[in-house]
RNA sequence: GGCGGCAUAGCCAAGCGGUAAGGCAGAGGUCUGCAAAACCUCCAUUCUCCGGUUCGAAUCCGGAUGCCGCCUCCA
């Protein structure tokens, strides 16, 4: 596999510190407020790199965090005149449940940073004592920036300049504006740790410093976050870990782009945030995980509700043809009849460019648009009946669909039983439009009657009543089915 | 102001020096009582613009224009 690391802006050969394991890192989100589609973009994305590099044979140890105590969290709390705690609970469990929903995997660890504040407290103690971190008078403990030289090499950005751009705080009783705090001193009412430098709670920066190194040991193989998070976040961590331990701390960095809406960043002051559960009233779950798939994750991705019903109906596509193919393998073969040698060879070079391509940097637009492309040369052999019943061409249909299959367990799209997702995806709608189930099957069969009866203009009548519904048939030789939208 | 990214058909999008994947929309066709769905075929001599390097550039270099982001909490 290659990977984008952002440290070196290069795609690099990955190879693991140790043959065949995997440890992984995502920073996972602050739990104090229900997620939008940005969030899960980073959780898609990296939920199939999981997937991606386990279909290669690692064996993987996936770590993504919560953060349980932060001021949003706090600011909220006091908002609602709840505890943290029972804010933090509610929206991990609500962050829990959407992802569950668009099948991203669980982390093989979860930790929250509450649960670590010892180690955090160990590794600030260590910067202490080496003269990379000061304790204040007031019980606050910031990290030292100047004492760290390769501070702003994964952002690229220069010390010098960075001070430039800093507003002075008055009151600040750092040494330094560039300085970060570790430790922060308690306020009255807010949650907090007793320490070696008085009550207080730990800085954003060090909890994934410590729950990494905790649970993975350092160096890890790949951390990974959005984009947002290069700078400072992932800059200071990187900086107090490798302070503390003396060498690297993630020997890769990947960030995925950001979710766009209207061409512009999604933000509070904007107020154009799409939270997932906002698609999820639209669109199954699936849609906006083939959706989040279908750009490059390293690029901006724009959200729109158009491009959404496209994406439903390429997933639709999928799914149909899959349903197809299975289908005609459940017909006889055995005829004799060849295949040309071009479509078994494209057939064999598409399959193994869509899992080169997921292997390079997770490129998985390149790797669907190859599976469509599949698709269409599976199609061309159903079309043909001499090949859709050889032995030849059931056999490269069966592999085609095997593979099919098989990239969307790792993409975790189209990979369902086609005919549980068409109907889930029609009841989807009828209950989006609030149509009666009943009330359509009552005028269909009604339909089937006047039809056999030759009688066209009731039939007609009866689907244009049906179509002020939202509702199209399709007359096959098993009966009448019918779509929405 | 400093740093970074992007610009490919009506829309979305891959492309990483060798002669423009794929999806949606659109057109034609097969099928059908008529439809719909499904399927097949077609649909960019050209990659924002101007120069340059090269036998060869959407891809590399320089410049222009436009859009976006980071530098403060953010996936």
């Amino acid at each position: 596999m290659r990977i984008y690391n952002s440290e070196t802006r290069r795609k690099e050969p990955f190879k693991p510190r140790e043959e065949g394991r995997v440890a992984l890192y995502v920073c996972g989100v602050t739990a104090y407020d229900v997620s939008h589609i940005g969030h899960a973009r980073a959780a898609v994305v990296f939920d199939v790199l999981v997937r991606n590099l386990r279909a290669n044979g690692y064996t993987v140890v996936f770590v993504r965090n919560f953060t349980d105590v932060d001021d949003k969290i706090i600011n909220r709390a006091a908002e609602e005149n709840r505890s943290s705690e029972e804010i933090a609970e509610q929206y991990i469990e609500a962050f829990r449940e959407d992802m569950s929903r668009l099948d991203v995997l669980r982390a093989d660890f979860e930790p929250r940073a509450t649960e670590h504040i010892q180690d955090m407290q160990a590794i600030i103690g260590k910067l202490l004592d080496t003269g990379y971190a000061y304790a204040t008078s007031e019980g606050n403990v910031y990290f030292r920036v100047r004492s760290f030289p390769d501070y702003g090499t994964l952002s690229g950005r220069d010390v010098e300049e960075l001070k430039a751009g800093i507003r002075i705080d008055p009151d600040d009783e750092k040494e330094d504006p560039l300085d970060f705090a570790l430790w922060k001193r308690a306020k009255p009412g807010e949650p907090s740790w007793s320490s070696p430098w008085g009550e207080g709670r730990p800085g954003w920066h060090i909890e994934c410093s410590a729950m990494s190194e905790k649970l993975l040991g350092i160096p890890f193989d790949i951390h990974g976050g959005g984009q947002d998070l290069i700078f400072p976040h992932h800059e200071n961590e990187r900086a107090q870990s490798m302070a503390a331990s003396g060498g690297t701390f993630a020997r890769y960095w990947m960030h995925n782009g950001y979710v766009q809406v209207e061409s512009e960043k999604m933000s509070k002051s904007l107020g154009n945030f799409v939270t997932v559960e906002d698609v999820f009233r639209e669109h199954p779950p699936e849609v906006l995980r083939f959706f989040l798939l279908g750009k490059h994750y390293r690029s901006p991705l724009d959200f729109t509700w158009p491009a959404m019903q496209d994406t439903e109906k390429a997933l639709k596509r999928i799914y149909q043809a899959r349903m197809n193919m299975s289908l005609a393998l459940e017909q006889s073969g055995g005829k004799d009849t060849p295949l040309p040698e071009e479509i078994t060879q494209e057939a064999g070079q598409l399959m193994q460019e869509s899992q080169d391509h997921l292997d390079d940097d997770l490129n998985t637009a390149a790797c669907m648009g190859h599976i469509f492309s599949l698709i269409r040369l599976g199609n061309r052999i159903l079309e043909n009946k001499g090949w859709r019943r050889s032995t030849q061409g059931r056999e490269l249909l069966q592999s085609v669909l095997e593979h099919i299959r098989s990239t969307g367990d790792i993409l975790g799209v189209f990979h369902k039983d086609p005919a549980t997702f068409l109907d889930e995806l029609r009841r989807f709608k009828a209950e989006k439009y609030g149509v009666d189930l009943e009330e359509v099957q009552r005028l269909i069969r009604e339909r089937q009657e006047a039809r056999q009866n030759k009688d066209f203009s009731r039939a007609d009548a009866l689907r244009d009543q049906l179509a002020e519904m939202g509702i199209t048939l399709q007359d096959g030789p098993q009966g009448t089915d019918w779509d929405m939208e």
